[in-house]
DNA sequence: TATTATATTGAATATACATTCAATGAACAA
DNA sequence: TTGTTCATTGAATGTATATTCAATATAATA
């Protein structure tokens, strides 16, 4: 293994400890030893991987921010179908990589402005709302999906899901609820 | 306007300033200054309403403790209409004091651990999954709620308004959805 | 092997900010 | 009025911890 594939490995593993510790106990009581301490290695080498502190946990909220970026409906799949299989797929991913649930929760509060003012601004990047809207509408054309103010549905979706993976990531042992549950808040009754 | 009353109105006012920028800015990027400056006081006499920073913090999660803990049902309503008005209720009252919503942010950053280990366990200390969980056997039993694990239903009631509720207190313009949205999750197709 | 570049350490430093404090002013009681 | 208590100020202090740095070890290269 090259040096650099060494260095990005860890790397990797110092993103990795510190998405778990900043969600386990709080950015700001995570100290820069603790993490060092998980990894392991010494408090000063922890900057010869990243800039400072704040780096860290940008480059975290980028990573989030990319992986939410890939989330986008494949035409000719009946949108209530798609949504379903989706949160499906969700759950099941992030139940065998407990990070998604971290990552989500750090999400969370880099949108909510808990973390700092940039994070916030990388966070606000991210777009589901829009692309979730259009499928709504598309299934509101269809008549499966209740009426009502399309955005703002989507929102709602997003809103619950965020919540629900949220709750998920503090309750290790609750199982993922059936997608069908939250799909229906658009399916017309 | 006695002296005692007086200090009390000022303790208020330093509680409902530090809310807003705790959520606005994140805890730690609040400086006692800021709260301070915006109240408006000197930087010392904060410490003669508050022991310190934290315990301010401690005062606001355990007033928001305090505010969920009315929530309970009453006997004879059927459930599905239950949670549709309390949520009707819960929209339009904090629309009209939108200090609720910045209450439910920092209530949920304080049980997700975003806050300190103390924090947590202030927050901790509320239960509205059981008894909405009895609430959901009720009406599992009477056949109009659909049929699942009562307790990870009531999680999932839960995490979806807390949060739509913290994605209202996001977006200022976005409108209360409808509450039968967010019943439906639980009702039997 | 000799030379250079990178990895690693842990103690020293610098800084930001919560908290304290000594001093002043205002309200109230006697 | 005079003394007492509480309210208020802003500068001084102390502390925690992110960051730097000089020194050493290890790996890559010639």
């Amino acid at each position: 293994m090259t040096r650099k594939e060494q260095k990005e490995e860890r790397r990797k593993a110092i993103l990795m400890t510190a998405l778990r510790l900043f969600v386990e106990r709080g950015y700001y009581d995570t100290k820069i030893t603790d993490i060092a301490e998980s990894v392991p290695m010494s408090t000063g080498l922890m900057f010869h991987y990243f800039e400072s502190k704040e780096e860290l946990l940008f480059e975290l909220v980028k990573m989030g921010a990319e992986g939410t970026r890939s989330f986008s409906m494949t035409e000719d799949v009946p949108p209530e179908i798609f949504l379903k299989e989706f949160l499906k797929k969700l759950f099941s991913f992030a139940k065998d990589q407990p990070w998604v649930f971290n990552m989500f929760v750090l999400m969370g509060q880099a949108r909510r402005g808990g973390l700092s003012e940039e994070a916030k601004k990388i966070a606000d990047s991210i777009d589901s709302i829009g692309s979730t809207a259009k499928m709504i509408k598309k299934g509101q054309d269809s008549g499966i999906f209740r009426d009502g103010d399309a955005n703002l549905m989507s929102r709602c979706f997003w809103a619950s899901v965020q919540g629900i993976m949220e709750e998920m990531a503090l309750n290790k042992e609750m199982k993922a609820p059936d997608p069908e549950w939250i799909v229906a808040m658009l399916l017309k009754k």
